[in-house]
DNA sequence: TGTTAGCACTCTCCCCATGAGAGTGCTAAT
DNA sequence: ATTAGCACTCTCATGGGGAGAGTGCTAACA
């Protein structure tokens, strides 16, 4: 365990670090914090907490950097967070009442507002079930042979398939065929659509009924992402080098991202944070993912996430992302009426 | 006019400033093309190349580098197309029928495949109808009061909404009401649905039907974007500073290009190519666009192109741009039946 | 008149030495 | 336990110098 002085140290240590993107010296910290204590008993300390893993040199006798169990410490421990403001809140929540209300609008806007208040990458996930239901299935025509079938499931997820009808049938009679496949369809997960399609004796209703335990299969795994403020968190001294930067921005992208923000399985009124190597992927070894999930238990779930260089502004960020996802919760309702 | 041994040595110095990425010298041109002059020939025509606008100096002594005009000249002139063989054509299309019939899958894997082509990157645009009629209407149930609008439109697409309902109306009283709506909307515009609207007498008919002219309104206005190879483009040399790089990186974005592709009227044979300032967006005054439509004339069309430096492979990207915005077409046509 | 050899000149780019500056670690004194 | 002092280390910015690449010009040549 720390000794206090220890810990107000790194403490000093690690806001100054995010601060200035600079190692961290012992003159700055008696000068800039008027400790009572000398440069020399400082360093003493620094060199106790290098010790023990909290910090480290990049070469001799540059300042000192905090390390991954340096951040974890600070974050668990010493961090003085910087809460939402009513202002700021006022702010937020007036430019969602000045968008059209829709879901895909608020994410959208939710991605990008979070992302301007961080300075870092943004991302904010569509809400959906574990195991989505269908809830209403319906046959377009298109030509003869061909129609559009549009599932939509009770997350409120949309999704759609060229399938192949019965040459003859026209729009009304696809109509009927809907009704009756949604009469025994309708609320049933993927694997229930599967089991009941077999118990269709007309061919048509069988295969259709397993286009749709498809379509339906399908909204599980693909969450829509929003992603905004890229670029602001590019500017940052850590992507500095052009192939840095690159690397970043292969990896940003929704196909990565998604897989990073694995779907929660209910919402979670905290906010995980996952620094350097503690997050599994190794692209993001480098990387602090904040992250938090909206929406109702055993509801549709969504993620809101920060991501940016373990050097983050903790305390910043952390109130933030738990701020937006109770935001979204709250816009989620309103959407339920 | 230019004199055809000026053109030849155009032509050479393009060809090589395409494959170095250097200013090209006059010793260059003879020692590796064996021209049958001297260098100082060599100079003397490069001087008046410049003079007459086709190339430029980055410095006193430096070699000469292709200006807009020549590279206009170039494309239009001199440039040795590479064309797209058999063997490679055949590799193209087996992938997609490799995956899944279904034109968004067909659409991303263009996008990736084109990119990988021509090591730049590459946009696909969903094909639309400059001006797209409703097809079909739905209402879902989602809680008393509230319904999912689900409009499908004649180019295939679909656009969603939550609208407000009557009350006490349940599904089955939702499926009576879209089956009015539909019969009088049906195969119209959003012009004429909104004009139909004011007919309804019935309000909750005339305010839904409102809704699905908006609907049917969004369907022309965002053209959904496939976009792959911006790694692979930033890897040039063109972005080997971070501040270009993040330029680049910013502009990017479906948001940004949507705008630079706008929608095309009509499929054309052809492949436009817009070098640099042709371009009216002034953040693409570094960079070329190769675009070619795709889809029937009078029906859905939808836009192949591909971004990179000025400095760009002409002659191998623009006849696979030509041949992706035909294979398009194709592979519409089967989706088509 | 077009072509060429020769050469001075220009500009970049890499290398390296240098020195200032920042910061540490250690020792000895308090 | 704290501190002053100091030697030592490492980075980084600066600038000089030289090699190299390439041009433009001139004068000779076919």
């Amino acid at each position: 365990m720390l000794t206090q002085r220890r810990a107000d140290i790194l403490n000093l240590v690690v806001d100054e670090y995010i601060g200035t993107a600079a190692p961290v010296s012992s003159r700055a910290l008696v000068d800039r914090h008027n400790l009572d204590v000398s440069t020399a008993t400082v360093r003493n300390e620094l060199a106790a907490l290098e010790q023990e893993g909290y910090i480290t040199h990049p070469y001799t006798s540059a300042g000192r950097v905090p390390s991954n169990t340096g951040y974890r410490f600070y974050v668990e421990q010493l961090m003085a967070e910087d809460p939402v403001g009513a202002d700021e809140r006022r702010t937020i929540e007036h430019q969602f009442y000045q968008v059209p209300p829709g879901l895909d609008e608020w994410l959208e806007l939710a991605a990008s507002v979070l992302a301007a208040a961080v300075g870092n990458v943004a991302v904010v996930s569509r809400p959906q079930r574990p195991v989505p239901h269908l809830r209403q299935a319906q046959l377009v025509h298109l030509r003869p042979g061909a129609a559009l079938l549009v599932a939509v499931l009770d997350d409120g997820s949309v999704q759609e398939r060229i399938v192949a009808v019965p040459e003859h049938e026209d729009q009304a009679e696809l109509l009927t065929r809907a009704a009756r496949l949604n009469d025994r369809l309708s609320l049933s997960d993927s694997e229930r659509i599967r089991a009941i399609a077999s118990q269709f004796e007309d061919d048509d209703d069988h295969r259709l009924s397993l286009e749709i335990g498809d379509l339906v299969a399908e909204g599980a795994s693909a969450a829509q992402l929003f992603i905004d403020g890229i670029r602001k968190a590019l500017e940052q001294p850590e992507f500095s080098t052009t192939d840095r930067m690159l690397d970043a921005v292969e990896h940003l992208e929704a196909y990565e991202l998604r897989g990073a923000l694995r779907p929660p399985q209910s919402p979670d009124p905290g906010a995980r944070v996952l620094i350097g190597d503690e997050n599994e992927r190794s692209w993001l070894h480098d990387w602090t993912m904040v992250i938090s999930a909206f929406g109702e238990p055993g509801g549709a779930v969504g993620s809101v996430a920060v991501l940016g260089p373990t050097r983050m502004q903790y305390g910043h960020t952390i109130p933030r992302v738990r701020y937006f996802a109770r935001l979204m919760t709250d816009l989620l309702h309103e959407l339920d009426g």
